[in-house]
DNA sequence: AAATATTAAAACATCAGATGTTTTAATATT
DNA sequence: AATATTAAAACATCTGATGTTTTAATATTT
């Protein structure tokens, strides 16, 4: 025929309403905030069974665009999609495709590096007061462990967020999210730990000369070291490579 | 009290089981192609109804997790997240964000001109077959419409594939993705198209010269003609701005 | 009058069981 | 051998009952 048709999915009652609601939301008639009817009162509306209307619910709010409330006042709301359901469902994704740290380590030099560079332009004085001390607390954590990475994540998202590019934050927050969750298996050790702040540091002293040459190349500097500290370390369990990312050698 | 404890969402057995699941399958336990037990079944497994059970299941199709069948052999089977899933979540996420057309441009510049420099090295004699094939096509299209853009679409994500980074690739194509939809909103005339040819030969021929330089210039130079040109044009009903991405005119 | 306790109602959460629909494998028919 | 029929497994939907949460209104106590 020289085209092929689109699958069709057999369309379901629950599906059906999902879209529909998912549709006016996207189309702007529904708001953040707005209440949807009550099950039965939207069930009587379409028609339809409480029980499907009940799974067009769920999957609304899988998606992230529903709130429900139990309780007198309660009762189904349009939310906002936060960012805790994007990372959720990239993890997932993620999950099957098992980036390797390189993969991680590539974008982050493509993206990073250029981010500090704007940033080098639009940083205030307290937002270097921000990173600063953000460095003092890592540096005076006792030994290390997840309180270091949420700190990191801080650090980056802080420089990222400067730049004002929503998409930007997106994506360099999901990496370190999912780079945090490989370092956690890890053992990051003293040394790593002073490397982390040292980089950090360097990147902090060339945004306070305004100089976006020099930020950039602190940034690179910085995130090959990240990766070559992590590719070093190792626990029993865990091995970090740079392609299959981590492997159990666990023979159970 | 020096620390907050987390927000505690009251346990629904649908959400309880639903995370069971997902975590047998980040845990490994469950595989790609493995078959849930059949909701009765499972349901009296778990000790529930089966209402509460569908509805777990709802919640891990609507992941991109679980694909559910009817019929005699049918049931409910682990399926690998797919692309599909995440620009769907992608695009309720900023919806409400509502990057800029700056924002696409910028994180643009950051990636596909390493992107290309990447190539030049990596791309093979077949690849630069396609890419050229894609460009004759997109210049005998008689006129426009989104054919093109899915050309488009093609041209960059060949590009993209050949880094082999996956999370390039998703960032890449979401990205894509999101401008195509806003370009087919505007009136993209002839001379927005032989542009767009123009910038993609200079690339090809860049890449056929393996000069990383050259090909990431040319790149550079294609995307913001892409985001100029876009800015220029409009419709009835829709404006196109740095800002706020677009904006409807029309006084209804 | 103010603080506290009780109560009622709205809305979701769960359950149980009946009925319908889809899909496929097995069987029967041509 | 090809086609048509049938049976069964599994999901899809519906109905209606009961339980639980939450809040607002009311009653009680101090």
């Amino acid at each position: 025929m020289g085209f092929k048709f689109e699958t069709v999915k057999a369309s379901r009652i629950s599906e059906n309403i999902a879209e529909q609601i998912r549709e006016a939301i996207l189309d702007g008639k529904l708001k953040i905030g707005d209440q949807l009817p009550s099950e039965k009162d939207f069930a009587n509306h379409f028609g339809v069974s409480k029980s499907s209307l009940r799974e067009a619910y769920r999957v609304l709010e899988a998606y992230g665009l529903l709130e429900i409330r139990q309780g007198m006042s309660g009762g189904a709301f349009i939310k906002q999609v936060d960012i805790t359901t994007i990372k959720d469902s990239l993890v997932n994704y993620f999950f099957f495709q098992n980036p390797g740290l390189r993969e991680y380590t590539e974008i982050r030099t493509f993206i990073e590096p250029q981010v500090v560079r704007i940033c080098a332009e639009k940083i205030t004085a307290e937002d270097i007061e921000y990173l600063e001390n953000n460095i003092l607390a890592m540096e005076q954590e006792p030994d290390g462990k997840n309180f270091i990475s949420d700190l990191d994540i801080a650090f980056h998202k802080k420089l990222v967020d400067i730049t004002e590019n929503k998409i930007i934050s997106l994506v360099v927050e999901t990496i370190q999210t999912a780079l945090i969750n490989i370092k956690r298996m890890v053992h990051t050790d003293e040394q790593f730990l002073k490397m982390v702040c040292e980089g950090h540091k360097k990147i902090v002293a060339a945004l306070k000369e305004h100089d976006p040459e020099k930020a950039s190349k602190a940034m690179l500097k910085h995130i090959n070291e990240v990766e070559k500290g992590m590719l070093a370390s190792k626990n029993g369990s865990m091995i970090i490579t740079e392609k299959g990312l981590l492997k159990k050698s666990r023979k159970s």
